[in-house]
DNA sequence: TCGTTCCTGTGAACGGTTCGCAGGTAGCCG
DNA sequence: CGGCTACCTGCGAACCGTTCACAGGAACGA
């Protein structure tokens, strides 16, 4: 359960640039942590390890699980990888880059809003001039109840 | 890793009015169920099944890990109990009142910081205007760096 | 006090993740 | 271009938190 801190992002174009960021840490670029890179750069959302594994259900060489789960530890040490929770489930792993989406979870319905960083600067700056706190939601969404939820809660109310 | 959507929170004074709820429900009052409830009003944190299975360590019987976790699931439906995740780890469940706590965790000391709801209600009048969202931060903490943290990491970063 | 139904304790199973180890290979050096 | 060596892989077993199935036990209404 220990979750070694992630390094700061590093954006890479592609698989060749992040493989070549990999050698300048003095890590190897193997054929599997290169599958996971690929896959990672070939879906655009957040996956499972065992979707990586998988190879994306075929569309790329499956590889060994306990690997995949390594090989995205280490990634996200050097800041090419980031994961997240939406919620209860498996961590979710995404390409870390400079300003990551972020997410609005309702759990009566258990839709995740994915949102631009910019729309939350304005939560961000409250929170900052109130804690000093430097808030992210990219690693655990915002969770409450979403505007249709809300709204259908309260015509319950009324009229049961 | 289902985990059924919660009744809305019920304050009970003790034990006994928390019993007397569960039979007005239509629930029977077992030995378990009670120590349950004796160990989450002994205790003024949000602790893991274990915890609460072995008594607070002893200061209580101890009782059946499994059965602490089914009738956690039983009072979180009657909306005596909720459960929090603080960061990765287990779960955290707790007494369910009015205005739960809420938490923001530093991703790089993991310090746990608990404010009352009502310091966050600017932030949760923000994201209600801007999304419609009713925001709660008493499930998932926000994530994000703690004053010391950045302060630390800036300094740093000026001298390395 | 009895009967029914719900609840318990036990053990096994589960999903997600980590670990230990023997063998393989990336990348440096000659 | 071939060899060395440390790093990495693939495999299996183990781990943690949690859930399930089932046979026996007890809460509560009658």
């Amino acid at each position: 359960m220990t979750v070694a801190h992630p390094g700061p992002a590093v954006a890479a174009r592609d698989v060749e640039s992040a493989a070549a960021l990999m050698r300048e840490r003095g890590l190897r670029v193997s054929a599997a942590r290169r599958l996971v890179l690929e896959v990672l750069f070939a879906t655009r959302e957040p996956v499972r390890a065992e979707r990586i594994a998988s190879g994306l259900e075929g569309r790329f060489p499956r590889s060994d699980l306990g690997s995949v789960y390594r090989n995205l530890e280490t990634l996200e040490q050097v800041g090419l990888v980031r994961h997240l929770h939406l919620g209860h489930g498996p961590g979710l792993y995404a390409l870390a880059d400079g300003r990551p989406s972020e997410y609005l979870l309702c759990e009566s319905c258990d839709a995740v809003r994915v949102v631009v960083p910019a729309q939350l600067d304005r939560v961000r700056r409250l929170l900052h001039e109130r804690f000093g706190f430097e808030a992210r939601f990219s690693h655990f969404p915002i969770v409450g109840t979403c505007a249709d939820c809300a709204r259908r809660a309260s015509a319950e109310q009324a009229d049961p």
